[in-house]
Formats: C-alpha cells, sequence, structure tokens
DNA sequence: ACAATTATGTACCGATCGGTATGATTGAGA
DNA sequence: TCTCAATCATACCGATCGGTACATAATTGT
C-alpha cells in the first residue's frame, strides 16, 4: 500500500559501531547509553532496527566474525608459502588488530567470553558466543590434520594439543593487547610460538 | 571508655568471600547484592568494615596477591632443581589454580585488567590492580635475568621477551580456563611453552 | 544499673539499568 | 493533495545500581 518514512542512519554503521561498543566494553558492560551514543541512534530506533540488546549482540558478533576475524585466515592457507611463514603472517595480522588500529584493544570475543563465565548473560548470547570462540580452534585443528606441511612434519600427531597451544597464545595475545601492551612487544612472543610447535 | 557490639562475621571470611565474587563475576560486574549475598552480611556491615566497593576492591585483591598468586611463585626458585622442572612445576600450579578447586574458573588479575580497559572502573582500584597485574612480568623477568642456569642457556639474552612470552601464555591459559577448558588439555600446552623457551 | 559505643536490619536515597508508550514528523502510493 | 505506513524524539515504566539514615540490639567501662 505505502511505504512509510526512510531510516536516517546506515544500518550497516550503526552495526559497525555497536560491534566497537561491545568490543569496549563486552555484553553486560555496554549500556543501551553507551550503544545508543556509540550509533548515534536512540532508543526506539536501536529496538525497531535491530531488535533488543541480545539481539543486537548476536548480529554485532556476526559481524565481527565475518569482517574481522575469518578474513584473516586465509593467510593460513596461501599456497606456495611454508608452513612457518604462513602462521607468522597470521599471528602478525592478529595481533596487528589487537594491537592497532581504530578498533578497541584486544579480542572482542575473548573479552565477552570471560564476561560470560561470570554468569548474567542470556542464553541465546551466550550460544552466538561459543559458536563464535570454537572458531579459531577449529582452524588450527583443520590445519594441523591436514596441511601436507603439517603432516610431513607430524604436527598432525598432536593436532588438537598443537592447536590448543596456538589458540591458547592469541587469548593470551588478546589479554596483553588489552592491557596496552604495544604490537612491537607482542610480536616477539610469535618466534616463541614457533619454536613450541616445533618450527 | 565502652566497647560496642562484637563483629557478628570474621572478617577474614568475608574478604575471602568478596575475592571469590570479584574473581567470578569482575569489578563492575559484581554488584553489591552479589557481594553481601556472598559475604553473608549485609550492606552496612560491609561500608563499616571495609568502607566501599572499591576500598573492598583494593584489599580483596591484595588478599588474592598474598594468598593465591605469591605463594606459587616458590616453585621457580626451588634449590637443586632444573630450570625447566623449575618453571613446569609452576605452570602446573598455576593452571591448576585457574581450572580447579573451589575457587572461580580462570585469572581474577587477568578478568579485572580486561575490565578495566572498558573504562568505568574508579581511579584507585585501577592502580592497585596495574600493580598487581605486573608483578607476574617482573618475577619471570627476575628469573631470567638472575638464575644461574638461565644465563648459562642464553635466556637473560632476551629475558625481557621471554618473561613476556611466558606471561603471555599464562593470560592465555587463564582465558581458556574461564571459558571451561579442563586441566588435563590445558597441561599440554606446558610442553609446547617449554620448547618455545628452548627448554 | 547506667551510659557510652559499636554492629545490625530495614527502609530509603538519587541515578541508571533495559525496554516501551506516545505523538509528532517524514515519505511513498493513490 | 490526501492517506497511510514507518521512523523519529521525548518522556516514562519497574527494577536495580552504589550508598546511607535511622532505629534497635548487643557489648563494654563506670
Amino acid at each position: 500500500m505505502a511505504g512509510g518514512r526512510k531510516l536516517e542512519f546506515d544500518k550497516q554503521k550503526a552495526l559497525e559501531a555497536a560491534m566497537e561498543v561491545f568490543w569496549k566494553k563486552g555484553y553486560l558492560g555496554a549500556s543501551l547509553s553507551d550503544l545508543t551514543e556509540g550509533m548515534g541512534i536512540n532508543k526506539p530506533s536501536l529496538y525497531a532496527t535491530f531488535g533488543n540488546k541480545e539481539a543486537l549482540f548476536e548480529q554485532a558478533t556476526h559481524h565481527y566474525m565475518e569482517t574481522c576475524s575469518k578474513p584473516k585466515s586465509e593467510y593460513l592457507f596461501e599456497p606456495n608459502t611454508p608452513l612457518a611463514q604462513r602462521i607468522t603472517n597470521y599471528l602478525k595480522v592478529i595481533i596487528t588488530g589487537q594491537c592497532e588500529g581504530p578498533n578497541p584493544k584486544g579480542c572482542y570475543i575473548s573479552l565477552c567470553v570471560a564476561e560470560a563465565a561470570g554468569e548474567g548473560m542470556p542464553e541465546n548470547a551466550l550460544k552466538t558466543l561459543n559458536t563464535a570462540a570454537g572458531y579459531a580452534s577449529e582452524l588450527f585443528l583443520h590445519l594441523f590434520e591436514t596441511d601436507e606441511e603439517a603432516i610431513s612434519l607430524g604436527l598432525n600427531q598432536q593436532a588438537a594439543a598443537n592447536a590448543r597451544f596456538v589458540v591458547t597464545l592469541m587469548n593470551g595475545t588478546a589479554a596483553m593487547a588489552r592491557a596496552g601492551t604495544p604490537y612491537d612487544e607482542l610480536q616477539t612472543v610469535i618466534q616463541n610460538a614457533l619454536r613450541g610447535l616445533g618450527l
């Protein structure tokens, strides 16, 4: 019949802004005021467009995974590149994202998972978060189990343990970055990490 | 002149309980209701005995460092024990504390530092937290710089970087433990860590 | 026994929490 | 131009936030 008034804001920009607020404050730590201020809209617009705080978090988390997390994984599978170099490149990009740029320091997922253990986070937010949190583990598990060079090096023998080691270290760099450790200082742990894998 | 009514609770037990609440929820995440319920006292008693939420946090943090963090460091300086064995023992005890026992999962300090980066934490709480957060780094820096075996192995050449690697990994295990990773799975990263140090 | 002192429980303070009702404003189709 | 649908800003909802006033209960020295 009739189409009403147009949105006065860019939905994708608003979602990006919401992601940054959750990234900085966590789920429970981000208040509706923080969100509306960061997104540049007011509460009724937020609820009409995204549902509620929990639904917004799910969409922001999905946006984070698609734009910040998953694209970096291509460095792990670059053709004609030694495994050690691929892992180095990947970790460098990860640490860069944790330390530098306009985004908050640290890792969105790692922060919210830590927050979630304190209870008080609604169920759907938890489910979304757990799915996202498992991504990196499965990525490295798949790498160590199937990569040609990884197999020839025997890294597939303890693929799960090796993947856990790398993921643990990435959680560690996220914590250090969030505490203010600069890129130059965190970058040195990559060498130790590769040596820890036998590379 | 005259001494009034006696405290009906054990101040030390109440502080221990407060520590567990902050450990589980973080500073901002712990509400006065969470604290009074966990401590088994009501608000006026809390304020009369500990000051306010911020002062209670400072005392709880100090209690954590003295009872949970610092005592474990003795494993790093045990006489007549190879360095690799000392670090292994230390990390095993750390991970045990992060994964098992009656306390919340993860690391009190690591959680609150992550929370602090989101702003909103009062100044004195931040100062207390930063002091506590620097303890582990200085501990390993001192170890790698002064330990006889560490020097003979050349670990003192890059003492700061080596210390940063270990501290980063401990922050990582804290995050993994908080997310629910059990001791048996986290324990395997110790071997990778030692290899990363060249031990 | 009395007075002084301290701790306790209840009930309350202004501010903020997540979420919403309401009415004015804007734009599209007829 | 008129009507209808959708978004906007403001103001409000009950609940909870950190913190406190106040009256009562319990302990001590005189």
